[in-house]
RNA sequence: GCCCCGGUAGCUCAGAGGAUAGAGCACUUGACUUCUAAUCAAGCUGUCACAGGUUCGAAUCCUGUCCGGGGUACCA
């Protein structure tokens, strides 16, 4: 939607001439950019007004036509079939875009009535092992997409759930009690998380051992499933009986949880920080996983939820089904826990919104607990949202820990900050920067967020090891290197004693080059809310790429500092760079981006 | 079986009813004594899975079919 003053006119203008139509006061016409090939900057379609106006697409381009070609700001309007493209003259687009960069950037900001308290969910990691690539699109889309909604204005509260016991948790466990002999990662030098992962990886191995041996001395037990046989193993039964020790408090098996985790969330840490991840809070499984049982009873008391013959307490949901919340032996399940830790995040923030960043496996597990919920009568209930994104595959196929296939997030994090800092050296050549390895750093994990978040969060999409991430084309690395082109012409200019000015004629950037590239960051506010509004970053990084692009394009055809450009027309210039680089700086911090000094 | 999501260029993906369906990668060619070549310019590439329907207009909306993925637990 490229709106600009003459286009509001024009509405005005037709509400006067199409009496008629008897507009709603909310009545709005858009334009786009002109197709390539056309004559225009802008244009407008008028097969879209026939309805509202009343009248003829035809007749309602030939006023649009008359009417535009007499406003001051249009150089020229042109009727083709139904369309009327618009060519602007160059100071009317400067103006209303980058003429005032601050009300650009400002524009983002929702109104206070609709601005919210949002609490987002998002990461939810197990303790018994190290987070790989899946998580890292988990974290980098719940990352950027609180920083979205609190860039638009909303009061945001990101927030981390992690799943800190369970029968997983003591498979790790156990296989370090029988195999660990005393190792630790200050005395072997292994982070944490991957040395209790690794010991998951060891349980799993004993288990299939196990399991193997038991098939063959029983054939009658072929056809049984793995998790049919789990209890028939002594590995099983012990990792049975952990369980059961932890939830009565036993202290060798609590001491030896609480070490283990200890180690597990000192490398989250390191994870977390190096992807620039702070936490409003974390909650931790072990401290709410009874949460839900209480509310349970209550609400079979008050009908809600209903026993059924065989013991468990279900809940009759329609259209969906019934959906067990408190198994027959008076245990919770998943979903108990969830009712639970809703509540308590609702009593503990009073949010408006609440988000949850979990993988599209789960849509149809959030659809029941929003149900659920709504049953209970929590009219907050209608303000839930399951952001569901879809997996990760390799040209392999899926990634599988036990298949050993996955893409570990720490060495991911180390490939491409690698890849960055080689690529850097390579084009220093002998002048090597000082702070290369922030440089390396801030490119490296920028390419990594950047292609992740350029899918739409619910594709599946497809990430290849050996292509690894690329520098160059749509990436993360274009976009910064716009900025630091410009950074660059900055100093330069800086070192010659030229200072920003307001007093600019924008008439005098009249390329073609100049007016696409403040048209463009013209549409940066209505982005960034579209963004928020549909909860996707990939809009924002589209976007940011066809700024950059439409910016190299400038850079090649408009000279700034060199040639016998006068100065006005180079300040101008300068002041084109100066506030595109703000957008563009402000769209990547958006996204959790950061920008090197130099590249 | 039923439910949800997808099928667009060789590959990875954009395209929220509008003009001639796009981008990046890959491939071909040209541009660095130039404000940074992680760049730019040009070329090549299509039965928008298939069949009907709605519409002035459909990749987009509706119906059906085929193919792929996911879900359909007293697992998480």
């Amino acid at each position: 939607m490229l709106n600009f003053k003459c286009i509001d006119d024009l509405r005005d203008f037709f509400v006067k001439a199409f009496p008629q139509a008897k507009l709603a006061e909310d009545f709005t016409i858009s334009t786009e950019k002109c197709p390539p090939g056309m004559n225009g900057d802008i244009t407008l379609n008028c097969f879209r007004l026939a309805k509202p106006l009343k009248s003829s697409p035809d007749k309602i381009a030939g006023a649009a036509v008359e009417m535009l070609n007499s406003h001051e700001d249009v150089a020229q309007a042109e009727k083709v079939k139904a369309f009327v493209n618009v060519t602007l003259t160059a100071a009317a687009i400067h103006r209303s875009s980058l003429g005032d960069i601050d009300a650009l950037l400002n524009a983002v900001v929702l109104p206070e009535t609709k601005r919210k308290k949002i609490v987002i969910e998002y990461s939810a990691p197990n303790t018994n092992k190290p987070q790989h690539l899946g998580h890292v699109r988990n974290n980098t889309l719940g990352m950027s997409l609180a920083a979205l909604l609190a860039r638009v204005g909303h009061d945001v509260k990101p927030i981390n759930l992690v799943n800190d016991r369970g029968i997983h948790i003591c498979k790790s466990m156990l296989a370090y009690q029988r195999l660990g002999n005393g190792i630790t990662p200050e005395n072997s030098g292994i982070k944490g998380d991957h040395l209790v992962g690794k010991f998951y990886v060891k349980y799993n191995n004993l288990l299939n051992e196990e399991l193997t041996e038991l098939k063959k001395a029983k054939p009658e037990l072929a056809d049984k499933s793995n998790e049919d046989l789990f209890l028939e193993t002594e590995l099983g039964q012990a990792t049975q009986k952990m369980l059961q020790d932890w939830e009565n408090n036993d202290p060798a098996v609590r001491e030896l949880w609480l070490k283990m985790n200890k180690w597990v969330f000192a490398g989250f840490d390191e994870t977390y920080r190096r992807m620039g991840i702070k936490f409003d809070h974390t909650y931790l499984e072990s401290n709410t996983y009874l949460l839900g049982k209480d509310l349970i009873s209550q609400g079979v008391d008050n009908g809600i939820f209903t026993p059924r013959a065989d013991g468990a307490i279900i809940a009759e949901l329609g259209k969906l089904g019934e959906k067990v919340v408190l198994r027959s032996d008076g245990t919770s399940v998943y979903i108990t826990q969830d009712i639970g830790t809703t509540l308590k995040k609702y009593e503990d923030y009073q949010p408006d919104e609440q988000i949850w960043v979990v993988g599209d496996e789960q849509i149809f597990h959030f659809k029941v607990l929003f149900a659920i919920l709504k049953k209970m009568g929590y009219d907050w209930a209608d303000n839930l949202f399951h952001l569901a994104y879809g997996m990760v595959n390799l040209p392999s196929g899926k990634m599988k820990s036990r298949e050993g296939t996955v893409v570990d997030a720490d060495d991911l994090f180390e490939n491409m900050v690698e890849l960055a800092k080689k690529s850097t050296l390579e084009r220093c050549g002998e002048d090597i920067p000082e702070d290369i390895d922030e440089r390396s750093e801030i490119i490296g994990m920028g390419a990594l967020k950047f292609m992740l978040l350029k899918f739409n969060p619910k594709t599946t999409m497809m990430f290849d090891p050996e292509a690894s991430v690329k520098f160059e084309g749509d990436t993360g690395p274009y976009v910064q290197y716009a900025c630091a082109r410009i950074s660059s012409i900055e100093r330069k200019a800086a070192a010659q004693g030229i200072k920003l000015t307001d007093n600019l004629d924008w008439s005098l950037a009249d390329s073609e080059a100049e007016k696409s590239l403040s048209a463009t960051a013209f549409l940066y506010p209505q982005v960034l809310q579209l963004a928020a509004e549909r909860k996707d970053c990939s809009v924002l990084v589209n976007y940011l790429l066809d700024l950059a692009k439409a910016f190299n394009r400038f850079y090649r055809e408009c000279p700034v500092l060199i040639s016998e450009n006068s100065a006005a027309v180079r300040d101008i210039r300068l002041a084109i760079c100066h506030r595109v680089r703000m957008v563009l700086a402000d769209g990547l911090k958006t996204l959790t981006i950061g920008i090197p000094k130099a590249m």
